[in-house]
DNA sequence: TCTATTAGGGACTTCACAGGTCTATAATAG
DNA sequence: CTATTATAGACCTGTGAAGTCCCTAATAGA
């Protein structure tokens, strides 16, 4: 069980998008080369974030991504559930009657672990580490 | 990102075992029909148990598996982690100097559910809630 | 208005791995 | 000796991750 790649490209562009946070957009370009990713491959993952409303795309010269306005609110765990899914990690395939005991039991360890990630905010995470691009 | 199905068997197989207690072994095919599963393949996943040093196995005639000695202390990171590996569920492929902020971050999340996982005995879950075979 | 530049989308490929099956082998109770 | 049980290895199949390629749409600037 691993987080895929494709998570771990989104993650970094948002740090990377929330430490630069400029008005002008930043291409696809320079976004995948900093993180050796083709360019292609990124833009479908962004496209996935500019879904979610977390960043907006601006077509043509002089385009590329851009944070939204709620940038600041946006946490890791927004990130991870735009690019995997909101799916549980454990579902009982066992049929005992009303819930299943070691559901409940992964699931509120899982619970704990989305905690975190929903109190973690990229923007604090810039700010407290002084990430400056 | 799911546990796979593999780990759902071993834990009811756990669950079932820690549940029935007996001296007696009990044979992989009465535990695979619990699970609509095929033996050979339960098998499989139980031989990892056996060699995590969880249960133990008795070959030939009225053989089966059976739990160990410190069956109490099993917990369901013990079990989860016998199947999925240890490894942990993030890791950082980017090159930003000393230390990730990012894998940080996830990894003490990770951390928080393995904390809740690893603090939970599969014989505490037995016995609160007083699950029978 | 044309052109270079940018993102979006669909079709496709490749590879690894989950989730099995099948068969042969080894151990052991009776 | 035989029936029963676990173990191991080879094999198969489907799915999803991780990309690539190419065509289309939008738009800033000449």
């Amino acid at each position: 069980m691993k987080y895929s790649k494709a998570t771990d490209y989104a993650l970094h562009t948002m740090l990377f998008l929330t430490a630069a946070t400029p008005q002008k957009p930043i291409g696809v370009q320079q976004l995948a080369e900093r993180q050796s990713v083709s360019p292609t491959y990124l833009s479908k993952i962004l496209t996935k974030l500019v879904k979610a409303g977390m960043i907006e795309s601006i077509t043509g010269v002089n385009g590329g991504y851009r944070l939204k306005r709620n940038w600041e609110d946006i946490s890791f765990l927004d990130i991870i559930h735009a690019i995997e899914g909101s799916a549980s990690l454990f579902d009982c395939s066992f049929d005992h009657g009303p819930g299943c005991p070691i559901q409940k039991v992964v699931l509120s360890a899982e619970e704990k672990m989305e905690e975190l990630l929903r109190n973690q905010k990229m923007s604090d995470l810039v700010r407290e580490h002084n990430i400056v691009i």
